[in-house]
DNA sequence: TATGTATGAATGAATG
DNA sequence: CATTCATTCATACATA
């Protein structure tokens, strides 16, 4: 049953297993994630994880996540590394702390909301947004199953009014 | 009612806290979404902000950029996403429960596997990269074998986004 | 059992 | 609008 992608038992530094992805394929990852050249373009990804998936079962989003926590967590590594030799960072305590400091701003009753919980009937939406009065139309027709999203929208430019606030 | 356990999903996974807002705020960021309209104009942005402000705070920018980041990530995620779990039926079966039963390939004769125990031959990894090389001449619209297997799985545009996938 | 770590993933915001 | 970055969450696994 599990043979058809052998993800039994991919690993990582520590021997765990890690993910998605089976060895060979964090090794081609790694190799070319040292090649320097950033995040792929999403051409590369694709062409990456039709590589990948030769070695195992990869999406395209695995690949493009995987660059994406790749590079990221290079980067901080090089933060804090950097800031233990200077003792003048403050705030390279990272997130140890922040996760326990964090503003919460939104406080929310539950700490962790269940999907069932945020679950509710369409009908309390959609007397939320009266107020709106452009609703077209209370389309209720939702395609079961297919989340595709409509294709038109209106283009216009205001990206600068939202560009620095907050 | 599927669809709306799927928009849950969409929403906030695992049941994580959905960013900044407040569920309900999402909620009806979602419904407007729905409609179809693309990015709401920014007397909308206004009226929406004002309504949303009524379930928590929140800023003109922050629906900005909720509406920027919905669009851009839902071209096609949701089907992608979906394909990837109905590609192995049997293995997101497994999955859950694999954690608990696994396999034991590795477990049978050693609690934890070592790197250098798997680790092979970079030479290996080189001969795999070679592709890489041709990469931007080469324009693949397909996904080769391994791909077929998936069957279900949705092959997108070059202008898609990973970042609902997964 | 309790705590720490590594990693895939989700999302707000910034940049192009 | 497209891409990218930064933060954070959830989970599996390691360790005590």
């Amino acid at each position: 049953v599990f043979d058809i992608r052998c993800r039994c038992h991919f690993i990582t530094k520590s021997g765990r297993r890690g993910g998605l992805r089976h060895l060979l394929q964090l090794q081609i990852l790694e190799r070319i994630f040292d090649m320097g050249n950033g995040t792929p373009s999403k051409q590369k990804i694709k062409e990456i994880t039709t590589k990948l998936s030769q070695h195992g079962q990869i999406s395209e989003s695995n690949v493009y996540n995987w660059f994406q926590n790749r590079r990221a967590r290079s980067k901080r590594k090089q933060l804090v590394a950097s800031s233990n030799n200077a003792e003048s960072e403050v705030e390279t305590e990272v997130d140890s702390l922040n996760e326990k400091t964090k503003p919460e701003i939104f406080h929310s009753q539950q700490s962790h909301p269940r999907p069932d919980d945020l679950c509710f009937q369409s009908t309390e939406i959609n007397s939320e947004l009266h107020f709106l009065g452009v609703l077209p139309n209370q389309r209720d027709d939702h395609l079961p199953g297919k989340m595709e999203v409509l294709g038109s929208y209106i283009h216009y430019d205001q990206a600068e009014d939202y560009g620095m606030a907050g």
